[in-house]
DNA sequence: CGAGATGTTCGGCT
DNA sequence: AAGCCGAACATCTC
């Protein structure tokens, strides 16, 4: 489920438990989402530990804890964040569970693709601190992104929007809306742009994560009815520009749906 | 009931 | 030999 502004959406879900301790942990530490990680470690460090903060780049999450605790969850396909009262009976699918004196945040994931992380150190762990420029940030220019499409020139642009290491939150939907907002084929060598379609798609894709953030990531609600998104999961879906059938194709091993007229 | 899903990773192929 | 592609992962829903 979770792109940029979903994970945005489900950071702010255990927002309200900053600042205040965990009293006691629940996890189902020998599934696969705590796999490279030592899960008794986090049963044991974090029970009374301080949750100081919640970040989030790109679909990677951080949860800071006193003293030099960082917490990363990944949300996979299906994971998602919730807080629940204090006396929350965890079910099959809550695979980490903190307690709280006023309430329980709780990671749930179904399909268990998420992760889990767990770090002690002073300063963050380096899957952090790598992640690339989010796309609306000052770090993100044009020459950036123009910089990494030119090192992967033969490859598709939907598949290049999908790749975490250069536009950091980009997920299956995005990539189609971007492109869509853009009027670029998604099968375009990423490396054949010209200099004209390389502004459309930087200001797009900065355009499209903006709106994205504040709506779906304020409070999930719907981004402007012109975008393509709220057509592009039906399978009669048409473009809300011209009308026209879309097309529907696997393109960097997804399902892809854009217009055969108005994208180049 | 079978197919596919808002993601990542690994192994194999070019 | 880097880069690309398909398969696998586990469960639920349409």
């Amino acid at each position: 489920m979770p792109e940029l502004a979903e994970v945005e959406f489900f950071r702010k879900q255990w927002t309200p438990g900053a600042g205040q301790k965990i009293l006691r942990v629940a996890l189902h530490g020998t599934k696969r989402l705590f796999r490279g990680t030592d899960a008794d470690l986090i049963s044991a460090r974090l029970a009374g530990a301080k949750f100081l903060a919640a970040e989030a780049r790109g679909k990677q999450l951080l949860f800071r804890f006193s003293p030099h605790a960082w917490l990363g969850i990944h949300l996979g396909m299906s994971g998602r964040l919730s807080a629940e009262p204090a006396d929350f009976v965890p079910g099959k699918h809550d695979h980490l569970v903190l307690v709280q004196k006023r309430r329980t945040l709780v990671f749930h994931d179904p399909r268990m693709f998420g992760r889990v992380q767990f770090q002690l150190s002073r300063t963050a762990p380096k899957w952090w601190t790598e992640i690339p420029p989010a796309i609306t940030s000052p770090e993100f220019t044009k020459a950036w992104m123009a910089d990494f499409l030119a090192r992967h020139p033969k490859l598709a642009l939907k598949a290049a929007l999908l790749l975490q290491s250069g536009f950091a939150g980009v997920g299956n939907w995005m990539a189609d809306e971007i492109l869509w907002q853009a009027r670029l084929d998604p099968r375009h060598p990423a490396g054949k742009l010209t200099a004209a379609e390389i502004t459309t798609l930087y200001r797009v894709a900065r355009k499209v994560c903006k709106v994205a953030l504040a709506t779906i990531g304020v409070d999930w609600s719907d981004p402007p009815k012109s975008w393509l998104i709220h057509v592009r999961w039906k399978a009669s879906g048409c473009c809300p520009r011209d009308h026209l059938p879309l097309k529907t194709a696997t393109i960097g091993g997804r399902t892809t749906r854009w217009c055969p007229r108005c994208q180049k």
